[in-house]
DNA sequence: GTCTATACTACGATAGAC
DNA sequence: GTCTATCGTAGTATAGAC
């Protein structure tokens, strides 16, 4: 299967160097093929890039597993616990070294999209966004979803800060990003903020800003 | 001064473009000059890539201003106000026109870091980190940064987050990522959110988690 | 289907005119 | 100091052998 061998290896080159920083030469000679089977199977260099994001989006469908079947939770404690158990696999799979490629990928897209982008986006990506979205509206009791896009959007943010922020963590706590102790901290922190601040949404409510 | 011009357009392609993405011929031209004036100033490629890296950091001091001369608070309350004004200038600084292409550079320094990073952070940047540790240890009552330090790393991660998931916020809104009534949400949200985390983090104080 | 050959292009570096 | 011209290298794409 050199397809796979080969889409595997773009992912981690396209990650770490982006686009432009990896070689169609360095992809083929890693994944132990010529260069020229990536013309053949995928049409050029683009083409091997779109089919890395498709394998990616493919792959994470295995990851989200069934977070999506089965009805949503119908009380806001079910809900917080939802948006609870959610952020923390977000956060082991970011920090994974296993998913590590992806995240590398991902991130790059995020920053300049592309077409690659929207593709991941349409596969669990996307809909694991929205899902959050709706939790946190049945976790703070409220209707319209503008309040809980942007509540969601904060949320996921503190996730990422440890792999996006990952040189400005390795500098601030002298010691490397991906520790396992450091996640564990950071995971037992983003449980705690999270929980605050779903407690403020509630407040909020009742009392708006 | 073609010195400044130069700079000036190699932190912009850079950014959008990273190390390898950029091209020499680009940016000279860009810069209105010829490419050897890249050599002849910079020594090559490398030399404008760190040059670059140092324009920021010079930049950012203008930015910074002066929020670390003078004592620190001495009370949680005025720790607060000033962690809350430094997350809202992060968070207009990260989200302006004017400096997003510092973002951007930064941004792919901290995936995959350089010496470049090292002179970014050697400069405002680490300095801003580091007050905000000390901020957050009044402000919560603490001797121990370590459980600041965490923090610091989430709550700069809500600033980040709509930043460097700029194309997720996009799709989640279906509306550019800096538009402004969007920044100004997500202002208020992160103001919110940490006001609720510091509440939390002195409420473990008496019981840890 | 996979590999080897080669063609073509764009890049960064350098030398030299001004 | 700045520009033009040129060189060597590395990249992608292509054609053709097997």
């Amino acid at each position: 299967m050199a397809h796979d061998r080969l889409l595997e290896v773009a992912v981690r080159e396209f990650g770490q160097k982006g686009l432009e920083g990896a070689s169609t030469r360095g992809i083929a000679a890693a994944a132990g093929t010529a260069m020229s089977s990536i013309t053949y199977h995928y049409g050029g260099k683009e083409g091997l890039y779109l089919a890395a994001a498709d394998y990616i989006a493919q792959q994470m469908e295995g990851v989200a597993e069934r977070l999506d079947t089965g009805a949503l939770p119908d009380t806001p404690e079910a809900a917080r616990v939802a948006i609870q158990t959610i952020l923390g696999r977000m956060i082991d799979k970011l920090a994974g070294k296993q998913t590590m490629p992806w995240s590398m990928f991902i991130m790059r897209e995020q920053m300049s999209p592309t077409e690659a982008f929207d593709r991941i986006y349409a596969g669990p990506m996307g809909q694991l966004m929205t899902l959050l979205v709706e939790l946190v509206c049945i976790a703070t009791g409220r209707k319209e979803a503008s309040v809980s896009r942007v509540a969601v959007i904060t949320l996921s943010g503190q996730v990422l800060a440890m792999r996006v922020a990952r040189a400005t963590c390795a500098k601030l706590f002298e010691r490397p990003a991906d520790s396992p102790e450091l996640i564990a901290e950071v995971r037992a922190r983003v449980a705690a903020n999270t929980d605050a601040i779903l407690d403020r949404l509630i407040a909020e409510r009742q009392e708006p800003l």
